[in-house]
RNA sequence: GGCACCAUAGCCAAGUGGUAAGGCAGAGGUCUGCAAAACCUUUAUUCUCCAGUUCAAAUCUGGAUGGUGCCUCCA
């Protein structure tokens, strides 16, 4: 039985899908104005161990992520400026260029890491209509008001606002900001619809003028659209808990008067040195930066599924070299088991998978789950083995079939005067003059590649 | 001020009532002309501190201390 941690009840649940067999889940994706960081994926890879962790329990999906394109302010909901709109200004494109290109690089990313894309990829720009009608709805049924500036949704009517994070609105009003907007009827009453000033660069008819969507509206209109109400999972960052989430609740429990989600799922933030991960620190970073430093994308992902996602995630290059080093050394033992003939014991390779299914089971306890496979790598070599650990890499998709490779003199990145050396230094170590020969050997370190001397013969790679 | 959470070896980290998984680093060894790499072995009588409950606590309760995130846009 497969149990995970409900924010909404702050204990571990047994997992119960609405229908028998078909699981609903939908996963706050990203805001397409820039480069996703290695904090957004550690939560869309948070999102792809749901996903395989129901599949491995022989759900099948229907799994909605969004693109955000639209909506997403600078502040609050009810002043700032859209984030897609100040990109396009700062790029001098256009916003649909924008969201092109930062969406393509997403999806780039996402395979990198091996994230499995969702069955439904949902734009917010296509679903303008769908959410005019969810607003239109609201203010039908007296949620919603409007003034000289938007549509706003009035907390005051929906009594239960606050329960999926705790906050109590008498307390918070203590150590509340000013409110800008004086028109709202309540602080945290927060924006439906937004109107349009005439130079605005993305703007829509609507029935009360023309304008644009707010962002929370955005995933309630497409999660209704796409997956009804209720649904079985809701995914995010821990950060949407307090805003982002508590306002989707009250939309689509106002709309349709019942409960929308049955689990809300959220993934710890990622540290950097031990703090915030900002822009204005300057300690974010991107895939492409990790490569730049020698790290694939794979060696990130493992990282992260050294980590309860409950639990943050301290993130510093000390660390990812540790992962690094660890995968490479699982891939390695990985082969001698992929090349070993022998067979182990039913009851021992039962033992194994009964150890692991408890583990991803239990809340999706990956790192357990990581420790079994190092575990039972250590065992007699044999291809059960082998087998068995590809069969727990569909949780893990860490691509260990592609990767359990024996090791290459990778001829094809080295250096024709490079390989000259490498024949010189075998030269003279077979005429025993090894002063020549570790000179050379220097020589070969210093220009950036490593050698390993073997029974095999010797191989060299660079060194990153 | 409010809300949420965390504290386990040099570092990362699992364990939430029955006597401390796993990884990295370190140490010893094998291999090597010597190294590096690889491989093998090994590494916490103890879980921030103080009380309490219990036959039994890292795990439960109370308190102290320290740390983080959110309440501004965030994954």
């Amino acid at each position: 039985m497969l149990k995970i941690y409900n924010t909404l009840t702050r204990t571990k649940e047994d997992f119960k899908p609405i229908r028998d067999n078909h699981v609903y889940m939908y996963s706050c994706g990203p805001t397409v104005y820039s480069y996703a960081h290695i904090g957004n994926f550690r939560t869309y890879i948070f999102m792809d161990l749901i996903r395989r962790v129901l599949k491995y329990n022989g759900y099948k999906l229907k799994g909605v992520l969004n693109i955000t394109d639209v909506g997403h302010l600078m502040r609050d909901g009810d002043d700032g400026e859209d984030k897609m709109v100040k990109a396009s200004r700062e790029e001098r494109k256009t916003p649909l260029e924008i969201a092109d290109f930062y969406t393509k690089v997403f999806f780039e990313d996402l395979q990198k890491l091996n994230i499995k894309k969702p069955e439904i990829i949902a734009k917010a720009t296509d679903h303008i209509q769908e959410m005019i009608d969810y607003v239109k709805a609201l203010e039908e049924k007296g949620y919603a008001y409007e003034t000289s500036d938007g549509i706003y949704f009035d907390i005051s009517k929906f009594p239960g606002y606050g329960k999926l994070s705790g906050i109590n609105l008498e307390d918070q009003k203590a150590g509340a900001r000013v409110e800008v907007n004086s028109e709202k009827r309540n602080p945290a009453d927060f924006a439906l619809w937004k109107k349009a000033e005439p130079e605005h660069i993305m703007q829509w008819p609507s029935p009360w003028g023309m304008g644009y969507p707010g962002w929370h509206i955005e995933c309630s209109a497409m999660s209704l659209k796409y997956l009804g109400t209720p649904f079985d999972i809701h995914s995010g960052g821990v950060d949407h808990i307090p805003i982002h989430h508590e306002n989707e609740i009250a939309q689509n429990e106002a709309l349709t008067g019942k409960k929308s989600v049955n689990y809300w799922m959220h993934g710890e933030f990622m540290l950097v040195d031990g703090g915030k991960m900002s822009k204005s620190l300057g300690n974010i970073y991107t895939i492409s930066q990790l490569e730049e430093r020698g790290f694939s994308a794979m060696d990130f992902r493992f990282l992260c599924l050294n980590a309860h996602y409950r639990k943050k995630l301290n993130f510093t290059f000390e660390g990812l070299a540790s992962a690094k080093t660890s995968r490479e050394r699982l891939c390695a033992a990985l082969y001698k088991h992929k090349t070993a003939k022998n067979k182990t014991d039913q009851e021992i390779l039962d033992n194994y998978k009964r150890q692991f299914v408890e583990a991803i089971n239990d809340d999706l306890n990956i790192p357990l789950a990581l420790g079994v496979l190092f575990t039972m790598l250590k065992e007699k070599k044999s291809e059960d083995i082998y087998k068995l650990a590809l069969d727990f890499d569909a949780v893990f998709g860490l691509s260990l079939d592609k990767t359990a490779q024996p090791e290459q003199n990778g001829e094809e990145n080295i250096p024709e005067e490079i390989m000259a050396l490498v024949e010189a230094r075998a030269a003279a170590k077979k005429a025993k003059d090894y002063k020549t020969a570790d000179q050379i050997r220097d020589q070969i370190i210093k220009a950036g590649y490593l050698l390993s001397d073997t029974k095999e013969g010797t191989f060299v790679k660079k060194s990153e």
